[in-house]
DNA sequence: TAGTGGTCTAGACCACGAG
DNA sequence: TCGTGGTCTAGACCACTAC
């Protein structure tokens, strides 16, 4: 791994200090390996460690690193493609191993998500928090609103185990007429941090998906997804598949 | 605006001051509005300048802060909606005032480029970039990859503005028989930073969309959309408009 | 010129993981 | 116990904007 020695540019020494460390990851080091501590690397490019921590603050924002406290810097494994599609995200497809079940409250919804339902404040909304493993890993997580109005005359069950998967098999006998998506940036807060295994204010991606029945708005689904080692995909109808995902990023700096 | 006194709890200062900054500007400030400089709300709350400025960099990456040098730290608007689908992001899109190119060039395929496009390293490939205009703002800069091989015979050009729109109206001409996209997180360089009039190292969510005509790829397209400002939205078949786009943020909060 | 956010430093201490 | 990254501090100087 090279010396370094940052020039005299004007462009900020922790950008261009990432370029430098692009390029020598890129170069000496592949999945798995771990770079000298944050101590080190800032020593060895004549940088302090916060300026050396802010380059690689974005590093790890692009998915090329992670860094582990006790454990060290290491290099990130490409992005796992995760589909974002009716199959895989409406409640229906249990039969996809997808998400698991939290947990699941019936309560009047806020004023919030009942303007975001088209329902009144107050009415009854059943919230189901699901995760979504892939490979084993908690990638997403997510809060399903269902007006009660959607899914009338649940049986009493008392084990939320239960209501959720009562609720879950009623959207799922109706089926959808569509459904509408939007991605956004946020940043995880306690409690879907907690889910993801990842500390408050971790990047995430926040998928929002209006379902429609019947004409009418059946369930709104908020999903955030981990923005580290998430690629969100969107297949459509008569693409063709031609690249078999080749190596991963780099390739938007080679334009 | 309240006074402060972080209470000595477990989580990190700089995640409890951003939990009452939110508070705060939800309830004493709006669009426009600026707030105390860094170096008063320091004070403020007691903390020294990096921590608080720890709490603003979360706010500014969900986007409900925007940081002025020379002017100050003023709250965002709620984030824009960004249509991306066909009608919008396809070339042929051109009645809409969407995309506005940039540049043109024609060059051999980087290796990166050719794997992606499913070409031979050093085919010819035509490389457009465009802005994407929303309200007069600069939201994305993309670059437009189509191997010259789906756009045989192009007249001979010496402009490039020329041959830009040329090979736009091939494309548009052909038409695409779909489409499949991913959407990530990425930072944006030197070059698309520029583009989007912010600096390098600026968040962006990164749309990658592989256009297919008649069984082939026919081109590739890398766009990077501001995340501060922009929300994505994928409008589907079938569905319902319901919202009538409420507030903002403060709902995922609300869970 | 004065005020703002942006960058950078040198140091301290803490929390976590492995031995 | 030791080494790692995570947090926090107090201060300095720079770049940009407005006046």
């Amino acid at each position: 791994m090279g010396q370094g020695q940052l020039s005299a540019v004007p462009e900020p020494k922790y950008w261009h200090l990432r370029t430098v460390l692009v390029r020598t990851i890129d170069a000496e080091f592949s999945t798995g390996q771990i770079l000298p501590n944050e101590r080190e690397l800032a020593a060895r490019f004549g940088v302090a460690r916060a300026t050396l921590r802010q380059a690689l603050d974005q590093l790890e924002l692009e998915g090329r690193l992670v860094r582990r406290r006790g454990i060290g810097t290491v290099i990130a494994a490409p992005r796992v493609g995760v589909p974002v599609n009716r199959e895989e995200g409406w409640p229906g497809a249990q039969r996809s191993q997808a998400w698991r079940v939290v947990d699941c409250t019936t309560a009047p919804a806020t004023p919030q998500i009942a303007a975001r339902l088209g329902i009144k404040p107050g009415a009854i909304v059943h919230t189901v928090r699901r995760l979504r493993l892939v490979q084993g890993k908690a990638m997403a997580a997510e809060s399903l609103y269902v007006p009660d109005a959607a899914v009338p005359n649940l049986p009493g069950f008392t084990a939320e185990g239960d209501r959720a998967r009562s609720v879950l098999r009623r959207l799922e006998r109706q089926g959808i007429d569509g459904e509408s998506r939007s991605v956004e940036l946020g940043v995880a807060e306690a409690a879907e941090a907690a889910l993801l295994e990842r500390p408050p204010g971790t990047p995430v991606l926040v998928v929002t998906t209006q379902y429609a029945a019947a004409g009418k708005l059946a369930a709104l689904a908020v999903s955030t997804y981990r923005a580290d080692t998430c690629k969100l995909t969107f297949g459509e109808t008569g693409a063709v598949e031609v690249t078999p995902v080749p190596a991963d990023a780099a390739v938007r700096t080679a334009s």
